[in-house]
DNA sequence: CATAATATATGCCCACTGAGCAACTTTGCT
DNA sequence: AGCAAAGTTGCTCAGTGGGCATATATTATG
């Protein structure tokens, strides 16, 4: 009764999670071309019929980390106190994920990297994160009693996930050739301001 | 000796808009999932196998055309006097261009309201668009004089066609329910004024 | 103009992929 | 326990991208 989630659900989370690690092992030690899917679906012992049902492709089964993190970053904003203005909500959501998270693990980074190298990996992260946008622009006009048609949610959404975008990327051309490589939060804060002055 | 290009250059060029064509036609006729590489090629009177040459698939075939577009917004962009500040560059070169195309015609707008529907051309469309927006970034830091790893270009790249796609959006959007479909330009330009205001 | 050098087109081939289908197994509910 | 629902798997097939070799077209050179 009281079980949120059965035994089914909890079984199929944690298949997806094994794909996915299986995903990033062979990627990062073959790399992404040289790994097929019948290769993951065999490291996380399921067949490959099977991958299909939880992943389209090995790159989803790569990204699965990555879209985690980033539908997560809607929820918080969803559950940012109303009075909050959308854009102050929209930061604190971004603080509140990095104090939970604190600096990217190894994981994050070499994701990161992999999806700035390979193209049909940055073709799939970017689809996701339009889907993100999009969900988070309607977000942003519920909060804000707009009707969804309306442009500014959408620019809400856009310059916010941009802005977390080219800090994650700022931070990843960082962390290989810099002396004192900058923290993310601290990019990210940075640009984020960056983005929400005028241009000229 | 004069000829800037030659034949072969022309050919090249005279196939790749055969071959576009033809997706573009198969693709409003059938569906895209239900047109393959072997009929565009047909179609466009080259093998199967050149299409390979051509286009890395369909998809990239049927964004031929958008993708030239956004390029040459780039270009537009690198050709603006060096006097006018960025932002205004950027303003004047997307008035240019659209000075120069008129409202979108037909395959313009069919383009875009396929590219939303569809998942796999809404991948690729995004590549398309992260590499010109690197390019973009690359133009601004030129011709500011800051270093290619700075924030300030990648800012402005990703907020002006960021605008650029947002206004599109509310554009195809507004073209099927509303009475009085607004111009692109007029939205383009009340797009990008939003972002360049400060957030709050 | 002839011929060499180079670029392009094509055919053949093969490994990989996504997905429909049907049997089979596991889980959830009563 | 027993039945329904959901998940897994093997089989199969059309579609795809790309390597390789060959034929053909274009361009450069003597």
């Amino acid at each position: 009764m009281d079980t949120t989630v059965g035994l089914r659900e909890r079984k199929k989370a944690e298949t997806r999670q094994a794909v996915h690690e299986a995903a990033m092992r062979l990627t990062v030690e073959h790399g992404l071309d040289n790994v097929t899917v019948e290769a993951i679906a065999d490291a996380a012992n399921i067949s490959r019929r099977t991958f299909s049902n939880y992943f389209a492709g090995k790159e989803d089964a790569l990204l699965y980390g990555e879209q985690r993190r980033v539908w997560s970053l809607v929820e918080a904003f969803r559950e940012r106190p109303a009075e909050e203005p959308t854009w102050q909500a929209l930061l604190n959501a971004a603080r509140g994920l990095y104090e939970e998270m604190g600096e990217p693990n190894r994981e994050w980074a070499i994701q990161t990297r992999l999806v700035k190298q390979h193209p049909s990996l940055l073709a799939r992260q970017m689809a996701n994160h339009i889907r993100v946008e999009r969900e988070l622009a309607r977000a942003i006009a519920e909060r804000e009693g707009l009707e969804p048609g309306a442009s500014r949610p959408r620019v809400l959404a856009a310059a916010f996930l941009m802005a977390l975008r080219i800090a994650a990327n700022l931070w990843i051309d960082g962390q290989s050739d810099e002396s004192r490589p900058r923290s993310l939060i601290e990019l990210a804060e940075e640009v984020l301001a960056e983005v929400a002055q005028p241009f000229q």
